[in-house]
RNA sequence: CGGGGCGUAGCGCAGCCUGGUAGCGCACCUGCCUUGGGCGCAGGGGGUCGGAGGUUCGAAUCCUCUCGCCCCGACCA
């Protein structure tokens, strides 16, 4: 049995300065863990026994569609060149050299080695399907660690990946895994939703994302309370208000109007006195692409149009240029394209234009369809445009989806009006197509004795991410308890005095008593204040906790319940059943 | 990578501006005391002041460089 007077778990009274969200600053109060560079932390006895918890859940319910594999974390450049992420990860990926010179890096996914160990033993449709999984530590040289181990360079990931020889087939692994996500999250004890999500610069058809709502998260949901409709943020979309359009003005061509020095959305609607709704805004991108296939790297200018009161999201104008990076263009950029500097840009005469010999993308934002007559730059220092119409006034390339979604607007699915809150993401499930099969060359032979190439699918789960959203997710001033799943202990049994021989001998029978009923019990047996022991206790994250006090002589201990605060009387002959009860009732 | 901040005992901090014996609280060790919410008293140990260089009779303090960490942004399958 688990004595606190010989764990190391070393609890501190304040919180280090360097932590932020309440998970990170618990996590280090509590001795799950200690820091030892930026994004990079050792996990101490409770930390790594809560992992531990959590990753055999999703082993256990991973193991019902699919089989553990164990895949070296260093991985040989030529995978990663055969895919063509050796040179689109970037700087996100370490890679480290050996004694004779050869590239290696440390993987931060594995579609690479397993698409390869089916290229080399996978012959014949009949092997398929196929669901291999793996738990283990991913490494991405994150450009900013933070908030604990919600961003890190070094982290445990659930990934697997599924093969099968046709789009129906994938559909059939996708649904496999979205179930037992929902199983894993609820064993887990966690409150989710799950999101349409972006699908990435890779390419794929669909996937969603599992999140959990916290304020600490990283990324933005658009929820619908009243049909469930839910996306990412850089996948959202809504319904969106009519707004009137402005009257053509003279003789209903494109009009200049003198605007000194007025160069925001804001100082131009009040210097023309239109609503931002009128106006059609100008935003200069660069795309670019990492040197592929022997070609060098390469750059196009991409201008985007939204209406005044939008915003863009970078991810859905990344979605329109594939596998493209976006940054916004330079100033000596824009005055080239432009020929006028930020704040009187516009699209008239756009088209076909170039930069350094690139021509120039002209993208609309859907929300702008329909419209007429709105004012945008006129590409001239201190003039805007008063009737401009897209289409009309201007031609252009592409009608997209661009813009972020906003609260209150309208669902896609109901109308009613969205809500949007920060969530962290715990798992994603990702149709990722034929890409990895096909460059690395797996092929095998379907019923016809062709040649096909396998379809897969992509599934990832942060382990970390789980422990960090269920302390977000149950916290309080003083700090948090676990679901009893994924709780280092489901019960700490606390002698009031531990120089009491009665409270003693009750505790241990008790402590051992549980244990043997099978609950992850530990015993506080130092000899401390009772004070001190609550205050640890109220700390660690254990969500139950047996008092033995004074009522030892009349066989009474008190049951705590952490997240309630509850506590409640209990006769030591019925203790076992009782706190049984309370842990299943929890999800065991 | 841009902006901001911080490195002094395990943790939280003061000292730096105005150079002169390195401090406080908690934690830790010893003893006594205490035992239902971080108890009290007494004694004690623990420091390359992130590192290097410079200025100075003398540097935690001033200057230069450097390393690290945190926050905002950028970035993020």
């Amino acid at each position: 049995m688990y004595r606190w007077s010989q764990l190391f778990i070393p609890t501190l009274r304040d919180a280090p300065a360097d932590a932020e969200v309440a998970s990170h600053k618990y996590l280090l109060r509590a001795g799950y863990m200690r820091q030892l560079a930026a994004g990079i932390y050792s996990y101490l006895f409770l930390g790594q026994r809560s992992m531990l918890k959590i990753a055999n859940i999703v082993r256990e319910e991973m193991d019902k569609i699919g089989q553990e594999f164990h895949l070296p974390a260093l991985n040989s450049r030529e995978v990663w060149e055969a895919s063509g992420r050796w040179d689109l990860m970037g700087e996100n990926m370490f890679r480290l050299k050996d004694r004779k010179g050869t590239d290696l890096c440390l993987a931060m996914t594995h579609e690479e080695v397993m698409t390869e160990i089916v290229r080399k033993d996978l012959r014949s449709y009949k092997q398929l399907p196929q669901i291999w999984y793996q738990i283990q530590t991913k490494f991405r040289d994150e450009p900013r660690p933070k908030a604990g181990l919600m961003r890190v360079r070094q982290f445990t990931m659930k990934d697997s990946y599924s093969f099968d020889i046709d789009e129906a087939g994938l559909d059939v692994s996708y649904k496999k895994h979205e179930q037992t996500y929902r199983r894993i999250f609820n064993r887990c004890g966690l409150k989710y939703i799950v999101v349409e999500a972006h699908s990435g610069a890779m390419g794929g058809s669909k996937s969603q994302e599992f999140m959990v709502h916290t304020e600490a998260g990283e990324d933005l949901v658009a929820s619908c309370a009243k049909c469930g409709y839910a996306a990412n943020l850089e996948k959202a979309t809504s319904k969106l208000e009519p707004v009137d359009d402005l009257p053509a003005a003279g003789d209903g061509e494109p009009e200049l109007v003198h605007t000194p020095d007025v160069k925001t959305i804001e100082d131009l609607s009040k210097f023309l006195t239109v609503s931002p709704k009128n106006n059609m805004k100008t935003l200069a991108y660069m795309a670019g692409w990492p040197p592929k296939d022997g070609e060098p790297a390469r750059e196009q200018p991409v201008v985007a149009f939204l209406r005044g009161d939008h915003m863009l999201n970078e991810a859905k104008l990344a979605g329109v240029l594939p596998e493209a990076q976006v940054r916004p263009m330079q100033a000596d950029e824009i005055e080239e394209f432009f020929g006028a500097p930020a704040g009187f840009l516009g699209p008239l005469a756009l088209k076909g234009r170039k930069l350094r010999g690139v021509r120039g993308l002209v993208l609309v934002d859907a929300a702008l369809k329909g419209r007429k007559n709105l004012v945008s730059g006129a590409n001239k220092k201190d003039y805007h445009l008063k009737n401009v119409t897209p289409e009309v006034s201007f031609e252009l390339d592409q009608w997209v989806d661009l813009r972020n979604v906003g609260a209150g607007e309208g669902c896609p699915e109901c109308s009613q009006p969205l809500t949007v809150a920060k969530a962290v993401e715990i798992g994603h499930i990702f149709k990722l197509g034929r890409r990895y099969a096909q460059a690395l060359g797996a092929r095998v032979l379907d019923k016809d004795g062709k040649e096909v190439t396998p379809i897969m699918g992509s599934y990832g789960i942060g382990i970390e991410r789980i422990l960090t959203a269920a302390i977000e997710q149950n916290h309080d001033d003083q700090g948090f308890w676990l679901p009893p799943a994924i709780a280092p202990f489901q019960v700490v049994v606390t002698p009031i005095s531990a120089r009491d021989r009665a409270q003693m001998a009750a505790s241990e029978r008790i402590a051992g008593e549980l244990a043997s009923d099978g609950i992850d019990v530990m015993l506080d047996d130092r000899d401390e204040r009772p004070g001190m022991k609550f205050k640890d206790a109220d700390l660690v994250g254990i969500p139950f906790r047996i008092n033995v006090g004074k009522k030892v002589t009349e066989d009474c201990v008190e049951v705590f319940e952490r997240s309630t605060g509850q506590k409640r009387d209990v006769n030591i002959a019925a203790i076992s059943s009782h706190v049984e009860a309370l842990v299943r009732r929890s999800g065991i």
